[in-house]
DNA sequence: CCGCATCCGAGAAGATACTG
DNA sequence: CAGTATCTTCTCGGATGCGG
């Protein structure tokens, strides 16, 4: 593709691997993305990057979910070294989950994200300028 | 919520509405973050981040992208503010997409999570440290 | 009780054929 | 070329069960 005819002044602009085609379709980016960009995934990362948490307060912090992907979504983040899970063997049980380094590095650029549509939400919903 | 429990230090931190409950349910900021962060939607925000495309450009860029999903994705994002649309009234007609000032904001903050996940790719797939 | 696993119905995503 | 209509497939979410 020829740079020159596309308008890049000014803005951040992508790595060269993915210049083109933008993301190839089996690449493993792509999963990671899906995962990270996940209705639940961003909230529980969120919600992480303010500290360790145990299953109920992410529970009650992530508004909305269900048990079921409250569970399938930590795993998930935790398989992709995202999120610690430490099980208390313990009665009641207790487990709580806290962000890896890498994911904090994460929860580091969601937030500006998040911020951002946090700010811009009304005027995006209302149709305005 | 007693934030000196918390561990944010080193790390960026929500604004004051979030930092509780992270999100309300119903809140427009949970609609517009899944509008941006929904699988299709990254992709072509992140293409237009390159300039204006057409349909056919976006079609092949967002690679594995259905017909479908691009309009909706597209008419979804046209509502948002953050994409416009100009219609040529030719034969064969001819679309040509382009973010706007809106929609740059968000792609400035959407390429480096990308890069981001691009990079870590392999070893979060892996499960590398 | 808390942290999960399993089953099932509803709605979203995907593939494909068709049209202006 | 740029979509729409239609049909199929799959994922999500709620209900329920259950071991610790």
């Amino acid at each position: 593709m020829e740079r020159s005819t596309l308008d890049t002044r000014l803005h951040a602009h992508l790595p060269d691997g993915l210049a083109d085609g933008v993301f190839p379709a089996g690449c493993p980016s792509r999963t990671v993305l899906d995962h990270i960009t996940s209705k639940w995934g961003v909230l529980i990362l969120l919600s992480l990057s303010e500290g360790e948490q145990r299953w109920s307060e992410l529970r009650r912090r992530a508004e909305g979910i269900s048990e079921k992907m409250l569970a399938q979504t930590l795993k998930t983040l935790e398989r992709d070294g995202l999120v610690l899970r430490k099980a208390q063997p313990v009665i009641p049980p207790r487990v709580d989950y806290s962000l890896t380094e890498r994911g904090h590095e994460l929860s580091d650029l969601l937030v500006p994200l998040v911020t951002w549509a946090y700010n811009n939400a009304d005027d995006i919903i209302n149709g305005q300028r």
